[in-house]
DNA sequence: ATGAAAGCGCTAACAG
DNA sequence: CTGTTAGCGCTTTCAT
């Protein structure tokens, strides 16, 4: 059995209208007699019928549909952000489809190059791996927001956290319980690291700030962002004979596996070892001890990139790239503050 | 400056050739004279031609989009599963787009009812609180598989773990360490909890089978699956009294809720308290202590479930529902192991 | 190997 | 208030 393709057409002729009026009662258009709309939702019923949102698509030129870059979704912080987005966006009447970058050049700049032009009405763009010359390069129209510090001064609109200040300030909490032996977990040597170098920067200000030298064997370089890293840098620090008597993770991933490697070798947090994060995954609110963080407004992230890709697609004009700071707070939890 | 709308036709005038020859190279068709075949291209970079894919869509009668529609993305079981099920589609060539349900009745009978149709080619779809009888009068004939207990015997293809044999594994598990009062978090009043109903079935075979006294008291309901159900659920536990040697949590953000308050009140684990939990997030494999529970294979599910639904929309029948059970394995970690 | 033309299902003018 | 008609941009017979 094949199927009857239903379309407005045969809704019409059972109907006994016209297509026009049909479309009408579908699009909910006002000007329509009781009578004929009755009849026209009875038709509707019997027949099944479901517009074709293809059609429509092209015919209005546009979707409904905006994409979601991000580099992988079970990164707690995206997965966080890409909730925070769906909502947001359907709110608007939008659809959210996903790709995920797994943070690669390549695939990023298939991205940005608009590679899903004319599916999607606009892009929320969480690159990590692309240069400002990829974007820069970038000749697809699609209304694009980026997330994060990847590209300032860049081309399209973005949201951003102030990194420095945030890093910084968490830094200065550590300083502030009296700790000296400040380490720093999350450095990178990838050019493309905007964040990490950010973070590294609000860091050393802090110590500057606080009098405390900084000691290059306290900063740790990690390869990627996950707990497994953090573990290993912890251990790496600590086989160094490094004795930190604080450590600010650059993320909170990072910081979990920190926890991890410290509470392994019996060592007490915060007692021994303070212990600082950033984003305020959900996961650092349960963690024994739980974890102190600075704390993005994730809700105002998306619903930031939202409107401003919103705005974007009703404006057209790709001119005058704004940059949004959306408010963050450090929130102080038990592994700073026992 | 509006957009100068360019199409198949303008990259075939300045290329002096005709649509079908543009169409044939964007295709990658293969009888295409060399010659031809650069001066289109070169044609297409010089105007930044992009192909309509709503067009192409509509003439298809197929999008290359598939929906996945899950309570919330931020719960981690979900987002580890998005995560899987992009990939994979991916590798199909298949988009995903994102509906989340938040397991409200009413959000997952629009998915149900087909509220995409003719946008999506299939629906990857993962319901909590839709019936039976919801799925059952399911009008649209858009290929549909169902991942979780929810409907057995339903009308779709579906994916599940077996449950039952699972939380008996994992509670014969506690038993097996000596525990004698083994108490369990996550049952449910509400009728469509099927999962919770499973689990909890298998919960009382396995006590049955060590030879224990099935007691009502060391079973806790819950209002939902998140960390601070479980907190509470333990909190309610031990306040009434009952001091359990060993607690089975339906999940694993239940578990590191009860973990927490565990920790909170000086019981050690898994010295007083052995604890496990369902689902294997990544959360479980970093907490200390790190998180014994049952590892549902989500490769496998999400792969399993992108291979049913291509092979659906492929033969188009909907007839013969399938029922893939998916394998899983119990990981035992320090909650029972110290 | 390439061209001409039909039409996917819908919405938006424009009539009436 | 409702009907007629012309495409949206593409793929696809059918020719050549």
């Amino acid at each position: 059995m094949d199927k009857p393709r239903v379309g407005l057409k045969d809704v019409a002729r059972l109907a006994g209208v016209s297509v026009k009026t049909v479309s009408n009662v579908v699009n909910g258009y006002v000007h329509v007699t009781p009578a004929t709309r009755t009849r026209v939702q009875a038709a509707i019923q019997e027949l099944n019928y479901r517009p074709n949102l293809s059609a429509r698509n092209l015919r209005q030129g546009r979707t409904g549909i905006i994409a979601l870059a991000v580099p992988e979704l079970d990164i707690p912080y995206f997965a966080e952000l890409a909730h925070f987005v769906v909502a947001c966006a359907e709110e608007r009447g939008l659809t959210v489809l996903i790709d995920q970058t797994g943070a690669s050049r390549e695939r990023e700049q298939l991205v940005a190059e608009g590679f899903r032009a004319h599916l999607i009405d606009g892009l929320i763009f969480s690159p990590l791996a692309l240069t400002a010359e990829d974007l820069a390069a970038r000749m697809d129209d699609t209304p694009m927001v980026l997330l994060g510090e990847r590209v300032s001064e860049g081309p399209a609109d973005h949201i951003v956290v102030d990194n420095v200040a945030a890093a910084r300030e968490a830094t200065l909490h550590l300083a502030s319980l009296g700790r000296r032996r400040i380490a720093a977990i999350g450095a990178q040597d990838d050019v493309a690291a905007e964040t990490s170098r950010l973070r590294l920067a609000g860091y050393h200000r802090a110590l500057e700030e606080a009098g405390l030298p900084a000691d290059d064997r306290l900063v740790v370089y990690v390869e990627a962002y996950h707990r497994a890293d953090g573990a290993r840098a912890m251990a790496t620090l600590l086989d160094a004979g490094q004795r930190p008597d604080a450590v600010f993770c650059f993320n909170d991933p990072l910081a979990l596996g920190a926890l991890r490697t410290l509470l392994e070798r019996g060592h007490t947090v915060p007692g021994d070892v303070a212990l600082a994060g950033f984003d305020d995954i959900e996961d650092g609110r349960y963690s024994t001890p739980t974890l102190t963080t600075v704390s993005p407004d994730k809700q105002a992230i998306a619903s930031q990139a939202v409107d401003l890709l919103v705005d974007r697609m009703a404006k057209g004009s790709q001119a005058g790239a704004r940059e949004i700071y959306v408010p963050y707070k450090l929130v102080i939890r038990e592994s700073t503050n026992g």
